[in-house]
DNA sequence: AGCACGCCGACT
DNA sequence: GTCGGCGTGCTC
C-alpha cells in the first residue's frame, strides 16, 4: 500500500543519502545510491568496513567533503520498516537517551528486520589434509584457527571462531587461509525477515471434463480419488494433509502435477500465538458504572481535539480501568477506523487480559508477548503496518507498532517499572507514549490505582487531566487490611524459618478458614528461591558470586546456589567454604521455603508457587494462573509476578508474607515500589462478591508506606512521599541521569568516575545557583535557549550499590536538574566528547532511571 | 562494535 | 629477527 508511484522523480544520476547503522557510533555515514532515493525508514544493506551491515536511510546525503564513498548494496524494503513519525520519535529518542540513532532504530522493530550478515567460513579438502599434517607452513594463529574449524564439523561463522579463539581479530589467518585455499569464505546474506510457508494443493482450472478424465486416469484411481478429493474441498487441499491424514502418497500428487491437473503451491501462513489457546468468550454484558460513563465521554471528547492533553486514570483496584479502555478503543476503532496501541506490563500479558481485548475486538488485535519467535512478532507487525490489524496490546516496545491513523494509546498500570528498558536505548515507554501520542494527535491515557509520583504531579499541575474511579465497578468495597508485627513473634530468636516466625498464628488462622470455606488465598513473598544467602555459623562467611558484589541465594529444588543478577550458579556447599564447619545457616526466607512451610503446616491445602523459577515454559505462567481460575488450588504463592492484573472472584484473602523485602534497599524510590506493591496485591482480594481480607506481616508496621497502604490512601502516601523527596531533592522535584562508570579493574572505573565527574565539573560555571535550591515546584524549565549547563548539580562519584555486576567493578554519579534542555546538553558533550582513560572502561547513561541498583 | 595500524617484550 | 600484546584512530 502506499505506493505514491513518484519514484521516477529521481534526477536520473545518482545521489546520496545519510545512513545510520545500529552500532555505538553517534554518527552517520553517506553512501551513493544508483537509482531512485529510498526514503527515510527504509532499510538498506551497506558495505561497512570489510563487511556488510544493515541501516536505515535517515535522510539525503550530502557527499561534499568526504573521500571513499560507497554504494549501497541492496534497498531491502519497498515501504519504510519506520514510517516517518516514527522516525521523528527516533530522532528525539535518540538525543534525550543519549544513544545512536541506528540503535534507537534497531530496537523500533521486529529482530529479525535488523539482522546483521554473517561471515562462513568451511574447510576444503585441502585445509582438512594440511589440518590434519599440523599445517607446518601456516602461521600460529591460522593453525589455531584451522585446528578450530575442524573441532566445528568444518563449518562455523567467523564470529563464532572469534569467540572460540578469543582475543582479537581472526580476518588475518581468514585471508592467509582463503589465499591458500585451506578454506573457503562465503558472505551469507543477511537472512530477510522469514515467512512460514506451507504448500497447498490446487486444481488447476479449467478442470477436466468426464470424457478427458477417462483417458487421463484410467487405471491410475489413486490420483483419480485424490483429484476428486480436492474438487469437494473447494479445488485446494494442503499437501501435509493430503499426505498425511488422507493416505495420499507424494507420488499421487507427483503425477497430477505432471498430468497438468494441479499445481503445488506455496501459500504464506501467519503464525498465530494464541492458535489453539482459549478462544475468548463473547464480551461481557457490563454497564458502565457513572464514574466509568464520565471517564469514557472526557477521553472520546479528547478524541475530538487536535491534541489532547494526556489522561491520567486513577482507579483503584477492580474499578474497572480495563472497560474504560475498551469503550474508548471501540470509539476509536470502530466509529472512527483509526488505530490504538495498548501497553501493559510484561507479566500482565497473561490470557486472562489478552483474552478480554480478544473478546471484544476479536481479529483486530495483535499481541505481541514476550513468548513469541521472532517469526511470530514479525507476522503480528506486518498486520499492523498493513491495517489488518487495528489494535496492539503489548509490553514496551508495542509503543513502536508502525500504526497508521494513531487514535489512542493506553498505557495500562503506568506506574510499573517495567515501562523502563535496562539497555539502551534506556527509554521510557510510559513518556515516550505521552509524545507519541502529542505528536499524531492521539488521546493518551495512563491507567493505575497507584500512579507513579511522576504522572501524579503532572495531574496536578494540569499537565495531564485527572479522571477518578473512586469505586469498585461491582459495588464491591476494598479489602480491610490488617497488620501483624512481626517483631513480637520473634522475640529472643533472630532465626528466621521456623514456621511461626513465617506464618504468624492470625495468618495460619485466616487460611485455615479459607481452607474450610473452599476458598482461595494469595500469599506474596517478593524473594525468590529459598534463602537469600548461605552463612557459615562458624565463621560467618556468606557465599558470594564470583562476578557480581551479591550474595548467592540458595534454590533448595535445584539444590545450587543462584546468582540474581548474572546468572552464575554452583553446586550448594556441603560445608563452608573458608572454614570447612559444616554448621551453615540458610538466611534470608524465599518462596521456595514458604512454599515448604505452608506444605507444612497445611498438609491438604493444594499449592501452587508462581515466580521467575516455576515459569520458565512459555506457557507455564499460564498454565498456573488457569489452574487457579478452575479452582484447582487452594493457595497462590509467588513473587510480585502474582500482584498484578489477577482478576479471581474466589480469591477472599490476601497474606504478604513479608512487606519489608525492597523497603530498605538504597533507592529513593523503595518506599514508592513497597507502596505500590502492597496496594496491587491488596486488591487481588475480595474482587467478587464474597468479599475479603488482606494481612501484612512487618517489622516496621509504623511505616507511612505500608500505613498508607493499609487505608488504601493513594493521595495520603503521594502528599507524604512527595515531601520525602524534597530534600535531598528527587524527581519528580527535578530531573535525574545515572552515570555509571564499569571496568573489570576497580581502580581503572573508579578513575574513569573521577575523570568523567572532573570533566564535567569545568564545564559547569562556577558560582551558579545550582539546581536544587529554587522554589519548590519548578516545572521541567521550557526556558531551552537560556539553559546553561550552571542549572545541572553533579554529586558523586561513588560505588554503585552493587560495586561489583557480570564480572565489571561500577562507579557512579548522579546529575540532577530542573532543567532538561540543560542535562541532554551536558549529556551529549559527555558521549562525544569524553574519551575515558585507556584500558576496558565503559560509560553508561542512565536518564530517567527507575531503578538505582 | 570491530578492525587495522603501529610500536614494544619473549619466543622460533 | 618475528609473534602478538595493547593503545589509537577510523569506519561513508
Amino acid at each position: 500500500m502506499a505506493s505514491s508511484g513518484t519514484r521516477a522523480s529521481s534526477h536520473g544520476a545518482s545521489s546520496h543519502v545519510e545512513v545510520a547503522l545500529p552500532l555505538p557510533l553517534f554518527r552517520t555515514f553517506t553512501y551513493r545510491v544508483d537509482g531512485p532515493l529510498p526514503p527515510p525508514g527504509t532499510r538498506v544493506l551497506v558495505p561497512f568496513q570489510r563487511g556488510e551491515r544493515i541501516g536505515w536511510v535517515v535522510g539525503p546525503g550530502d557527499p561534499s567533503g568526504i573521500r571513499g564513498i560507497r554504494p549501497i548494496l541492496d534497498v531491502l524494503e519497498r515501504e519504510p520498516s519506520v514510517p516517518v513519525a516514527l522516525m521523528e520519535l527516533a530522532r528525539w529518542m535518540a538525543a534525550y537517551y543519549v544513544t545512536p540513532l541506528g540503535v534507537v532504530l534497531r530496537s523500533m522493530v521486529p529482530s529479525v528486520l535488523s539482522d546483521a550478515s554473517r561471515d562462513h567460513l568451511t574447510l576444503t579438502p585441502e585445509g582438512a589434509a594440511a589440518q590434519a599434517m599440523g599445517s607446518p607452513e601456516s602461521t600460529p594463529r591460522a593453525r589455531e584457527l584451522l585446528a578450530t574449524l575442524a573441532g566445528r564439523g568444518g563449518t562455523a561463522t567467523v564470529s563464532a571462531l572469534r569467540r572460540e579463539l578469543g582475543k582479537g581479530s581472526p580476518w588475518n589467518a581468514v585471508r592467509e587461509l582463503t589465499s591458500r585455499g585451506l578454506v573457503e569464505h562465503e558472505m551469507e546474506p543477511p537472512r530477510g525477515p522469514t515467512l512460514k510457508i506451507r504448500k497447498v494443493v490446487r486444481v488447476r482450472h479449467p478442470a477436466p471434463d468426464l470424457m478427458e478424465r477417462e483417458s487421463l486416469f484410467r487405471r491410475a484411481s489413486r490420483q483419480q480419488e485424490c483429484f476428486e478429493l480436492l474438487e469437494t474441498t473447494e479445488g485446494a487441499r494442503e499437501l501435509a494433509i493430503l499426505t498425511g491424514e488422507d493416505g495420499f502418497s507424494r507420488s499421487v500428487v507427483t503425477g497430477l502435477e505432471e498430468k497438468g491437473l494441479v499445481v503445488v503451491e506455496e501459500e504464506e501462513l501467519l503464525r498465530d500465538p494464541f492458535q489453539g489457546r482459549e478462544a475468548p468468550g463473547p464480551p461481557p454484558k457490563f454497564d458502565l458504572i457513572p464514574a466509568q460513563a464520565v471517564a469514557v465521554a472526557s477521553l472520546v471528547a479528547g478524541l475530538d481535539r487536535a491534541t489532547p492533553a494526556p489522561f491520567l486514570l486513577h482507579g483503584i483496584t477492580g474499578s474497572g480501568k480495563t472497560l474504560v479502555y475498551i469503550h474508548l478503543l471501540k470509539e476509536v476503532v470502530e466509529k472512527r477506523n483509526c488505530t490504538a496501541i495498548v501497553l501493559v506490563p510484561e507479566i500482565a500479558l497473561t490470557p486472562q487480559t489478552v483474552g478480554r481485548f480478544r473478546a471484544w475486538f476479536g481479529e483486530k488485535v495483535a499481541v505481541l508477548h514476550s513468548a513469541l519467535s521472532d517469526g511470530e512478532r514479525y507476522d503480528e507487525w506486518r498486520q499492523l503496518r498493513s491495517g489488518e490489524k487495528r489494535i496492539v496490546v503489548g509490553a514496551r516496545s508495542a509503543l513502536f507498532a508502525p500504526l497508521p491513523d494513531l487514535g489512542a494509546i493506553v498505557v495500562d498500570e503506568e506506574h510499573d517499572g517495567s515501562y523502563k528498558q535496562s539497555e539502551a536505548p534506556r527509554y521510557q515507554a510510559r513518556d515516550l507514549a505521552v509524545l507519541r501520542a502529542h505528536r499524531e494527535g492521539a488521546v493518551c491515557v495512563l491507567g493505575s490505582a497507584t500512579p507513579s509520583l511522576e504522572s501524579w504531579r503532572n495531574a496536578e499541575s494540569g499537565k495531564f487531566t485527572l479522571l477518578s474511579l473512586p469505586e469498585r465497578a461491582t459495588g464491591a468495597s476494598l479489602p480491610a487490611v490488617e497488620v501483624v508485627d512481626l517483631r513480637t513473634l520473634r522475640k529472643g530468636d533472630g532465626r528466621t524459618g521456623r514456621a511461626e516466625t513465617v506464618l504468624s498464628p492470625r495468618l495460619v488462622e485466616a487460611v485455615q478458614t479459607r481452607l474450610e470455606l473452599g476458598q482461595q488465598g494469595i500469599l506474596l513473598l517478593n524473594r525468590r528461591g529459598y534463602a537469600s544467602f548461605v552463612q557459615c555459623r562458624g565463621c560467618g562467611e556468606v557465599t558470594e558470586c564470583p562476578h557480581c558484589s551479591v550474595s548467592l541465594t540458595f534454590h533448595r529444588g535445584r539444590k545450587r546456589l543462584l546468582c540474581h543478577h548474572c546468572r552464575h550458579e554452583e553446586p550448594a556447599p556441603q560445608r563452608c567454604p573458608r572454614c570447612g564447619d559444616t554448621d551453615l545457616s540458610y538466611r534470608g526466607m524465599g518462596t521456595e521455603q514458604v512454599e515448604r512451610i505452608v506444605f507444612e503446616t497445611f498438609p491438604t491445602a493444594r499449592i501452587a508457587r508462581m515466580d521467575v523459577d516455576t515459569t520458565g515454559g512459555k506457557w507455564a505462567h499460564a498454565e498456573i494462573l488457569g489452574r487457579v481460575e478452575r479452582r484447582e488450588v487452594d493457595l497462590l504463592l509467588g513473587t510480585q509476578m502474582i500482584a498484578k492484573g489477577l482478576d479471581f472472584p474466589n480469591v477472599t484473602l490476601v497474606g504478604v508474607i513479608n512487606a519489608d523485602v525492597g523497603l530498605h534497599l538504597p533507592d529513593f524510590r523503595a518506599s514508592e515500589r513497597t507502596f505500590q506493591l502492597l496496594s496491587q496485591v491488596a486488591g487481588r482480594a475480595g474482587r467478587g462478591a464474597l468479599g475479603g481480607e488482606v494481612i501484612v506481616q512487618t517489622s516496621v508496621p509504623d511505616h507511612y508506606a505500608i500505613q498508607a497502604a493499609l487505608r488504601h490512601d493513594y493521595e495520603g502516601f503521594a502528599r507524604r512521599e512527595l515531601k520525602e523527596r524534597t530534600e535531598p531533592r528527587y524527581p519528580p522535584h527535578l530531573r535525574l541521569a545515572n552515570v555509571v562508570v564499569s571496568s573489570p579493574d576497580p581502580e581503572l572505573a573508579a578513575a574513569g568516575a573521577e575523570k568523567a565527574v572532573a570533566w564535567l565539573r569545568r564545564l559547569i560555571p562556577a558560582g551558579t545557583v545550582p539546581a536544587g535550591t529554587g522554589p519548590a515546584g519548578t516545572g521541567p524549565a521550557g526556558r531551552e535557549d537560556e539553559a546553561t549547563h550552571g542549572e545541572v548539580e553533579v554529586v558523586g562519584p561513588a560505588p554503585c550499590p552493587i560495586e561489583r555486576l557480570h564480572g565489571r567493578w561500577r562507579w557512579h554519579f548522579f546529575l540532577r536538574t530542573p532543567s532538561p534542555a540543560a542535562l541532554g546538553r551536558l549529556l551529549d558533550l559527555l558521549v562525544r566528547e569524553h574519551s575515558p582513560d585507556p584500558g576496558d572502561v565503559r560509560i553508561s547513561v542512565d536518564r530517567d532511571p527507575v531503578a538505582l541498583l
